[in-house]
DNA sequence: TACGGATGTGTGAACGTGCACACAGTAGGA
DNA sequence: TCCTACTGTGTGCACGTTCACACATCCGTA
């Protein structure tokens, strides 16, 4: 059987054999060192000539490094297909390390097949660092991580996550209590809340935030919940309320496809925004400003948090221990026209 | 300068060593080979206790494979934000290298920076072939892909596409073409469209197909020029078109995005659709039918066309040479409520 | 008995790179 | 004169793996 060979391609010898110099010079032509002007000269026209480029897998075997970082999206499908979200937080992650010189390589994690592949390939030393997105409880990856001991960052915070991997979130308890607040202040009596995700810290956090802020108000039959973050949950969930209570007059959705599709449900069924019904949103994505009206909700600083993540793994590839804990990043009110 | 040593992990020696046996069985136990009942259960006691897992490294560089493939999304800021077809094309290029056990990695390329980046990367012996979105014409990443000759599939061709290399696509022009009949044979007199990224092979052949749709009554300045395939530009585009022709009646949006905008910029101005203008969108993304009334619109598998530019690479791994040109995906018309 | 094949195991050589070391030449100061 | 420092270059080894080959053993058969 004979592999097939993508292409025959010049190494470190062969520049070296044309230039008429050693192995060596070309290393130090490479990566710094002491080279008179002629040899660097013949060395790179030999380079150009011969149209080398260097052999990465080569040089991250006797590195260690490979210089590339890992961005691993568990179960993005709807993620990717619903959520804008997660491609900011993709883009942040992927600007920081693009300006540390590193290369950002996304994974995407559906099934158990998956899962499996992937940890074969973090643990293979292709990559560096691994970033992890959406992790839910229990996820297999987490304990993969732990077992390699490769530098890693979650975004958000599964509660069995060890202890010595640092994450980057927001506080959901406080900002949903906050917009909780900001429903109530302003005068609405029977306040819902279309709850996601609860199988995950993000959506049990928004929960306990929102309960917090009604405190003896809160009714626990004025919560509908719903498994994912997207618009089709949205309209179930608000229908449901609606059905439990037709005098709801407040609905906090757990996030801003969520509260897109509450806006649809409540148009069918003939009430006003804000006029009948305050709606509030999270994230503050790109669905925010395209509902009518658009959405009052909690700015989700997505592209910092994938910045942030990427400088947690930055710093811990530079020997530095990352503080034990999380970061939380701010997560300010953005008024608008729902509520 | 000590280097962070994350893990002191084991090898093949440590294995053969633990397990009284020579690197070559070990190598015999991981790749199929004769090996005795006795000696493969020792060796892989002695993999479970030192908690052995292969350098992928190593094995990509004496093998020239890493099982490994690229999939490149060229600007991907406005698409990974605005339109969730990206999303569907990488889920369905995951599942299909995923089942040939291939590693999917996705780079990101926004800046000039990030060109260079990734096409050291993609040189580097990391992957074995590259999938690439989303391509300008001219786009530097094409020549890098020509002279690397590293297996790769486009999908979409620009038109200085080298002729060696593979796309997937759809036809463009005869499904623009088809939908715009549609609008039509309804009834519709007064016809426009917003056109979008008419820097793409995509958004030319829209547009070319709308045209040959009309043939003589084809009227340029019914045709608005936005530049992206985003809801923005869609309720832009359609209040430019609103103002130069007030008794337009007929709308083709260039993305599903594009329409969603429309129809806002439509209820905007008091005009009901279907009834007083007929709107059609393109792509059958989630859009689709989050909109009000939902969209009549053009299929795009965008799965299928992710899990043919992956059908593509392997092909080309396997050592098959692939046909020449292009290979087109059916786009079947979807009826809904817009038009 | 001798031989060929099947089965099982060990050894050496690569893959392409970077680094430590060795070596050579030059220059300056004690 | 000798020692040291600096510049410039070549060589050997290691990174962890796989593969080709050599070798060893066992069996059935001519």
């Amino acid at each position: 059987m004979s592999r097939p060979q993508p292409h025959k391609r010049a190494t470190v010898h062969d520049i070296a054999a044309a230039a008429g110099m050693s192995r060596g010079t070309v290393s130090r032509v490479l990566n710094g060192g002491y080279v008179s002007a002629e040899a660097r000269a013949a060395i790179e026209t030999a380079m150009s000539d011969l149209g080398y480029v260097p052999n990465n897998a080569a040089r991250a075997l006797k590195m260690r490094r490979s210089q590339a970082v890992a961005f691993v999206a568990l179960e993005p499908h709807s993620l990717f297909l619903d959520d804008p979200n997660i491609g900011s937080i993709m883009l942040g992650a992927n600007a920081a390390l693009s300006l540390a010189d590193h290369q950002m390589v996304s994974l995407v994690v559906e099934s158990a097949r998956d899962t499996e592949r992937v940890a074969r390939y973090l643990s293979g030393g292709f990559v560096d660092g691994a970033i992890v997105v959406s992790a839910r409880t229990k996820d297999p990856i987490i304990r993969v991580i732990s077992d390699l001991s490769l530098p890693a960052a979650f975004v958000g915070h599964p509660p069995d996550l060890d202890q010595n991997i640092p994450f980057v979130g927001i506080d959901n308890v406080g900002s949903a209590r906050a917009i909780t607040e900001h429903l109530a202040t302003g005068g609405r009596r029977r306040i819902g809340m279309i709850a996601a995700a609860l199988d995950r810290d993000s959506g049990i956090d928004r929960l306990a935030g929102f309960r917090a802020a009604l405190g003896p108000l809160f009714d626990a039959d004025l919560v509908a919940d719903v498994p994912h973050y997207d618009y089709g949950s949205g309209v179930k969930g608000m229908r449901d309320l609606l059905e439990r209570d037709p005098s709801i007059d407040g609905v906090f959705a757990a996030s801003d496809a969520i509260a897109a599709g509450a806006l649809e449900a409540l148009r069918d069924a003939g009430r006003s925004v804000p006029g009948d019904v305050g709606v509030v949103g999270f994230d503050d994505s790109t669905w925010a400003v395209r509902c009518q009206p658009q959405l009052t909700t909690v700015h989700q600083p997505a592209k910092e948090i994938g910045s942030c993540a990427a400088q947690l793994i930055l710093r811990q590839l530079r020997g530095e221990h990352p503080d034990p804990g999380g970061q939380l990043l701010p997560t300010p009110l953005v008024l608008r026209d729902s509520a």
